[in-house]
Order: structure tokens, then C-alpha cells, then sequence
DNA sequence: TATTGTAGCTAGATTTTCTAGCTACCCGAG
DNA sequence: CTCGGGTAGCTAGAAAATCTAGCTACAATA
């Protein structure tokens, strides 16, 4: 994200945010490189590593878009024949998105060479630096996942009050 | 990014990817708690943090937007009082964008609550984890920013052949 | 000087998201 | 059981963002 200048910390802390600013830029770049927008690459993205099926509302809130907008995401990803629209195995409102082998597989040749290049860098860890470092990785994101919780839901910065 | 459950090569590197995808969605947390558009977001985050002037065709072409896009966005940035258009010093065809201090503190404001905690998580390490995983994260930036430099620029992915 | 290439802008079309409102469905209180 | 509140998903029409195409002004160079 930005690099604010200002308030230095420290050598660790500056470059995790250069590492956060850039990272933020290769969803777009990954978008380009499927030749689809940036928010169906997000969707995608979010589809692959949820632990949990998903539907299109849901989806739609992890997004930060309303639910109209998901229905019309969904539906260009099912008709680019990225995702299935499949039922919810106890909640008959429900479904269930499941990304396509192939959509998967595309993903997955657009990322290669980034991971490849990625698992160079992780192999020329020694264990103990391995092991902080996945500490260290984990902490930020537990960071960050809360950082993204807690935006606000709807563009309400300085609404008014009753 | 997107975390295929296959090849799982690495503790560290799932770590990293997990980082990566979380990453990616900041900045749309961010652009919600400023209240404007992901894409307006990435410019005021690329105009803060790059080491030289950007007019709004170069703004545009690092955010993987066309020229025309770029000029309206640059008058929406404008108008919200979060960018002043300055000349180049050198070339009067060019203009050298400049982020108010407003907006500046904005986005500080915006993001004091992630880096506080960053900065937490930083001060744990001991010097020699620190060494380690600032090196660490500056060789993973310098992969990702290939990444994102080597992404088509339009939208050719499966493009016909002469 | 004439030519070629680039920065920035405008007009109009296209794509994406939003607001508003609908039906079908789940679930807990009476 | 059934009634009512809340949620998931969809549709229609409006609003917003980006795109294509083409223009002028300026810079660099033959």
C-alpha cells in the first residue's frame, strides 16, 4: 500500500510496505494476463482460497460490491465459463460457486512464474530463517485481515448523525 | 494472490501466498475508508510512494489504464481536492501530479491502524530475524515487480495470429 | 525546416457498478 | 403450526468508470 515517507520505523517495516504496494498491483496484473477485469481476477482469487463454498452475496461483501453488482459478476464468470453456479447442500437460497478446472488451471499458468521464481527465494532460507520468517508472514496477515474487516461496508467516511 | 491447494511446496511460501491475497485486498479497504474508487485508491497510492514526477499518462499506464481513462481520473482526483496538476519542469507537454497534503494525511489517517500494528509485529524480531526477513521480503518485491512489469499491457491473452 | 513520436485532452460508445425492489426461503416467537 | 423478521439471489433502470478514436501542442531529430 502507500509508503508514507514520513515515520521511517525501521529497514523491516519499510520494506514490508514497498512488498504491500507491489503485491496490491499484481491482482491487476494477473487480471491482464486472463484478460478479465480486476474485480473477476479478485473474484476468482477469492473463489480458489476460500475454505468455505461461497455464494454471490457473500462474495459481493468480501469484494466490497453489492449484491446486484455480484449477481452481474457471476454471471460473466459463468458465461466465460470461469465458475458453476452449483446448489448449497443444506440452504436451498443458497449457492455454492465452484471455479472450473480450467479457470483453475489458467490461474494457476498465469501465477507460474511468479511462484517458481517465489520458491527460489523461500529455498535459499535456512530453517530457522524459515521459521521466523512464516512467523513473521502470518502475523501480518492476521494484521491485515483485520485491517480489511474493519473498513467500512458501505462509503460512509464522514456521514452525518442523527 | 490465488493459493492453488496443489503443489504445496513450502510452509513459508503458503504463508506468503496467504500474505500476498490479503495484500491485494488492503487497497480496496483502503479506498473504502477514504470513500472513493479502488482504481483512484492505486493512484494516490502510486503517486505518494514513486521516487519520480508522474504526469497522468505514465499514472495511467502503471495503473493498466488507457490515456483517455487517465485524464478523467486524474479531473476526478482534482475535483475531490486529493491532486494538484503542476508542470514539468523540463517538458511543457508534461504535467508532474502532486497529492495535496490533505489527501496525504488522509490516507496516513487511513492506514495509522495497519502500521501501527506492523510496526508491532516488527519489533519482535530480533536483529538477526529482522536482517533476514528484510531480505527476505525485498528479493519477493523485486520477483512480484518483474511479475507486474512483464503482464501484458492490453488485453491480448489468446490474441489471433496473422 | 520538416518529420516523427509523445503528452494530454475531448467526444461518444461500452462496460461495470449502483439503487430500488421483488420472490423464495430459513428460522425463531408466539 | 404459522406468522413475521431477516437473508440469498435476481431484475430493471440509472449512474459511474473505462474504452476507442481522434485531436492539438510540444519535443526530438534528420
Amino acid at each position: 500500500m502507500a509508503r508514507p515517507s514520513s515515520t521511517p520505523t525501521s529497514e523491516t517495516a519499510r520494506a514490508l510496505r514497498e512488498l504491500l504496494r507491489v503485491a496490491s498491483d499484481t491482482r491487476g496484473a494477473l487480471a491482464r494476463r486472463l484478460g478479465i477485469g480486476t474485480t473477476d481476477a479478485a473474484a476468482i482469487d477469492h473463489l480458489i482460497s476460500s475454505s468455505e463454498p461461497l455464494g454471490p452475496v457473500e462474495l459481493g461483501h468480501r469484494l466490497g460490491i453489492r449484491s446486484a453488482s455480484a449477481t452481474t459478476l457471476v454471471d460473466r464468470l459463468v458465461q466465460a465459463g470461469h465458475v458453476r453456479r452449483a446448489p448449497h447442500p443444506h440452504d436451498r437460497r443458497r449457492l455454492a460457486l465452484e471455479v472450473t478446472e480450467h479457470a483453475y488451471d489458467e490461474v494457476l499458468m498465469a501465477l507460474r512464474p511468479m511462484l517458481v521464481s517465489v520458491d527460489q527465494v523461500v529455498s535459499r532460507l535456512t530453517p530457522e530463517q524459515a521459521a521466523a520468517t512464516t512467523a513473521f508472514l502470518r502475523a501480518i496477515t492476521e494484521v491485515m485481515r483485520e485491517y480489511v474487516a474493519t473498513a467500512p461496508t458501505d462509503k460512509q467516511v464522514g456521514g452525518p448523525q442523527p
